[in-house]
RNA sequence: GGCGCGGUAGCAAAGCGGUCAUGCAGUGGAUUGCAAAUCCAUCUAGGCCGGUUCGACUCCGGCCCGCGCCUCCA
């Protein structure tokens, strides 16, 4: 039984999806106007492990991650590039698609881009003001009321009195209640828009999650994640836009990973402290960044460093170390095995990735004590988790050593193997070190000698 | 100020009321011409103070510290 810790209860819950056999999941994805950090990664890797997971457990997944293409920060990066809305968020999303794919994310069944969806969300501003949720503000911004919305705060855990609206950031003068938000923003001069029972604008930041998951998947669904910092206010007014305009439960089961902090703080965008994927990706191997995010439950905060990155690294040349001559090709888990009994029991404990992994490690001992046929189990295991697909000699020598091609490791370690016939260890030594110095770590088996790279 | 999360060995990171997490690093062995890889063994834990219990890292209470949300943010 695969259990849930659920935003809204606070708790791990059993999942049990609305309509049988079938999931149906929406994730906050990216604005699209810089690159994707590491932050971006780990969310996009959290649900694609949650997506993997149910489709093995046997659910048929429809996953849903939308792109944000239009909003402040959007209109204000291309109007300093002097370059359109369209050309600044084109480029961006080619280079999510280049990222998260290099981290082996598999593409959600609809990405869903906000300019797409004006007209749905419009229909739902419609049906709010139509409820009494809604209306239209002194300034042409139509906002959500949001004391007419009894279950406001729910997800969060927050009282509207408690909240503090306005503390840290002035509020626009013409909301009824400091702590309204938008749904429809009025037009501005040199701004996008489009026409509106309201007048021209474009739309609030929340309505279009709500607009698109409830298109996409229904007015409810199954599982909506983000990211923690989402909690509150954007998922809270999501529920509460959805509920209001529809009358009915949006979501049963709301997920949220938490951050990748640097030097123990969040790392975000507007502190300036966040690493690029691309740039991370010019250093380590993307599997092994993948596996770094893989490694630690997807709830818990976790630390990006170099260090953290290169103990990743190693980690993951033992299992592929392991995988030397396992069969190649691809084959499903034997569920019986015992390994597998407790990496499925991992999983079903909230995606408890790091346990599931920790099982991963136990079988590449049992490899190293001989079980050799268990190879093919850790492979099939690792494919759970979108690892240990590639075949293990492309993996440990991925990289390059400079000068120093393929062809020319190849022929050091045949002058060596001649030094080494003729017991000239001192000539066979002096080439291995040679190697090491260039990266190349050798290591002699009995089928030969074998190399790979540090 | 309100709400929430967390403090586990040198580092990273899990589960668990009572034998083992796991990875990296360290140490000692096996193996190797020497290495590497692998295997075996092994050292480093549970912020602090109380309570419950036969027994607590695990449950309860208090305290200290850190982080997050309350503003756009994955």
């Amino acid at each position: 039984m695969l259990r849930i810790y659920n935003t809204l209860a606070r708790d791990k819950q059993d999942f049990v999806p609305m309509r049988p056999g079938e999931v149906r999941m929406y994730v906050c994805g990216m604005t699209v106007y810089d690159f994707c950090h590491i932050g971006h990664g780990r969310m996009m890797v959290a649900f694609d492990l949650v997506r993997r997971w149910l489709r093995a457990s046997g659910y048929r997944v429809t996953y849903v991650r939308n792109i944000t293409d239009i909003d402040d920060k959007i209109i204000r990066r291309a109007a300093e590039n002097r370059e359109t809305i369209a050309e600044l968020t084109e480029r961006y999303i080619r280079f999510m698609d280049e990222d998260v794919g290099a981290l082996g994310v598999e593409k959600p069944d609809h990405e869903p881009r906000a300019t797409q969806y004006v007209p749905q969300m419009l229909q739902m501003i419609g049906r709010l003001e139509a409820n009494g949720l809604a209306y239209r503000a002194a300034d042409g911004d139509v906002n959500f009321s949001v004391r007419k919305f009894p279950g406001y705060g729910e997800l969060s855990g927050k009282l509207l009195d408690d909240l503090r609206a306005g503390e840290r950031v002035e509020v626009g003068a013409a909301k009824r209640d400091p702590l309204d938000f938008v749904l429809w923003k009025h037009s501005k001069p040199d701004e996008p828009k489009w026409p509106s029972p309201w007048g021209d604008g474009r739309p609030g930041w929340a309505i279009e999650c709500s607009a698109m998951g409830c298109s996409l998947l229904g007015e409810s669904f199954d599982i909506h994640g983000g990211g923690q910092d989402l909690q509150f206010p954007h998922h809270e007014n999501e529920i509460a836009q959805s509920e209001g305009a529809n009358g009915k439960p949006f979501v049963k089961y709301w997920l949220h990973n938490g951050f990748v902090q640097v030097d123990d703080t969040k790392m975000s965008k507007s502190l300036g402290n966040f690493f690029t994927i691309r740039d991370i990706l010019k250093v380590f191997d993307p599997e092994v960044m993948r596996f770094f995010l893989v490694r630690a439950h997807y709830r818990s905060a976790m630390t990006y460093s170099d260090a953290h990155l290169n103990d990743a690294k190693t980690a993951l040349t033992r299992l592929y170390t392991a995988l030397r001559g396992a069969a190649p090709g691809k084959t499903a888990p034997d569920w019986s095995e015992p390994h597998a009994v407790r990496f499925k029991a991992a999983m079903d404990d909230d995606f408890n990735t790091a346990e599931a992994v920790a099982e991963l490690f136990k079988l590449a001992n049992e490899i190293g004590r001989g079980k050799m046929e268990l190879a093919a189990q850790l492979k099939a295991l690792g494919g759970i988790l979108g690892l240990l697909q590639r075949d293990p000699q492309a993996f440990l020598q991925a990289g390059s050593s400079g000068a120093l091609s393929d062809k020319d490791i190849q022929d050091r370690i045949e002058a060596r193997l001649a030094a080494r016939k003729q017991k000239n260890y001192l000539e066979a030594d002096r080439i291995r070190e040679e190697l090491e110095a260039a990266g190349v770590i050798l290591e002699d088996g009995p089928k030969g000698t074998s190399w790979r790279r540090a």
